[in-house]
DNA sequence: TACACAGTTAAGTGAGGAATGAAGTGTTTG
DNA sequence: CAAACACTTCATTCCTCACTTAACTGTGTA
């Protein structure tokens, strides 16, 4: 028990893997390649510290043509990595203000940032979710939005978690309905992914829609 | 950000000073040379390494008279390192029974193993938990055990929240009210923390409290 | 006062493991 | 088919950083 945390630890701990960890963190699957440009090291390199880190079961690959695509292996993994970002101090001071990343980005599947916990206020406020739970005038808005509730319920996964953000310090929807509704935005291009980031934009497009269903500006 | 993170990472990746945070999981304060025994080296060394970790603030120290006290500076902290313990998949199988650690144990501050876990299932199956909020009813039953959940509410940390358990997989209690309720057990005499462990041992007279509070044979 | 104990500081050593270079397999594309 | 690309494997190098030995400060106790 003891030992296997000292190995995860050790894992972890070196730069460029822990590198590899927070550039998945965006939830996506990078190639190896991809990798290794975002850890500044030699394709070698890279390909050594995957091999460790699948080995280990901490990372899963797929193979696709001639790319190899890495993962976490499972959530628990994420929710490790995003517990040792949390320790992270806030730094949003007057200087240095909200960059892309702390504003609005992806947590492992699911929308965060302060985009993400304005979105989540914004569905409570609107009695959407209470108490963490899809209200009955909830469960018409998501139809409304082309949400199948039943169906997201029926997943394995945790349908609706509360998620804590290691940047606004603040709660945001998380689980399979969060997953969803981040989908049909990027879906609707409402926004968009960048690439090599966790960083999400928004769209014109989105910008209209989000104050329209949550009254935000952004 | 990334290299605060990978600073931390690189921190917690060391063997011993992996050891050392595992052991602080318990919440309790521990003294150089007890840390220096739990990860099996010298006291020089293992001033090395706490030196490194206080520096960079993720533990604190307390001196008390020749002997100096380790505890994680905050909770982010244990919390981060709770998600790292939570990785390791559970190996509870008929070989294996539940060892003290995984029956009753401390995480960070509050109770937590099997027992904490069917405590709060009892407290919800009262109504005295509802939502993870104290009911009417459950402000009688705590003000009768002696808690007053208005003065911990007060408090600036979280009164009630959900925690994870890394071995059991559930959610139990923990914030303030969790806390309060382990330090009445421990003044009660219900239960008794052990020295260099995060388990708890349940006292005889606690085995007919948790009958009678919580219709738990243990 | 002396001695045991808790912890620290400093200099020197050594090993583990990350990175590199060179050569390979398998895949796609012109 | 050849050439470019994505990734791997292996042997070698190199360097960091944990650990040791030794000497020291400060606190409690016989």
């Amino acid at each position: 028990m003891e030992s296997r945390f000292k190995e995860i630890a050790a894992l972890i701990g070196d730069p460029t893997r822990a590198t590899i960890m927070w550039v998945l963190l965006d939830g996506k699957a990078f190639t190896a390649t991809e990798l290794a440009i975002a850890a500044d090291t030699s394709p070698q390199n890279i390909s050594m510290h995957l091999n460790k880190l699948v080995q280990a079961e901490l990372l899963c690959v797929e193979s696709q043509g001639r790319h190899k695509y890495y993962k976490f292996s499972s959530k628990d993994i994420a929710y490790a990595i995003e517990g040792l970002a949390n320790i992270i101090p806030p730094v949003t001071t007057k200087k240095n203000p909200d960059s892309p990343v702390t504003y609005c980005r992806t947590c492992y599947d699911h929308l965060a940032g302060k985009v993400g916990v304005m979105i989540t206020d914004s569905l409570i406020q609107q009695k959407i979710i209470v108490d963490f739970e899809v209200s009955k005038k909830g469960e018409k808005w998501f139809a409304e939005q082309g949400l199948d509730i039943n169906e997201l319920k029926q997943q394995r996964r945790s349908f609706l978690r509360s998620c804590l953000d290691w940047s606004e310090r603040r709660p945001h929807i998380a689980g399979s309905l969060a997953t969803a509704l981040l989908d049909k935005m990027l879906e609707e291009d409402w926004v968009r992914r960048t690439k090599n980031s966790r960083a999400i934009v928004i769209t014109s497009k989105g910008q209209k829609n989000l104050y329209h269903h949550f009254k935000l500006t952004v």
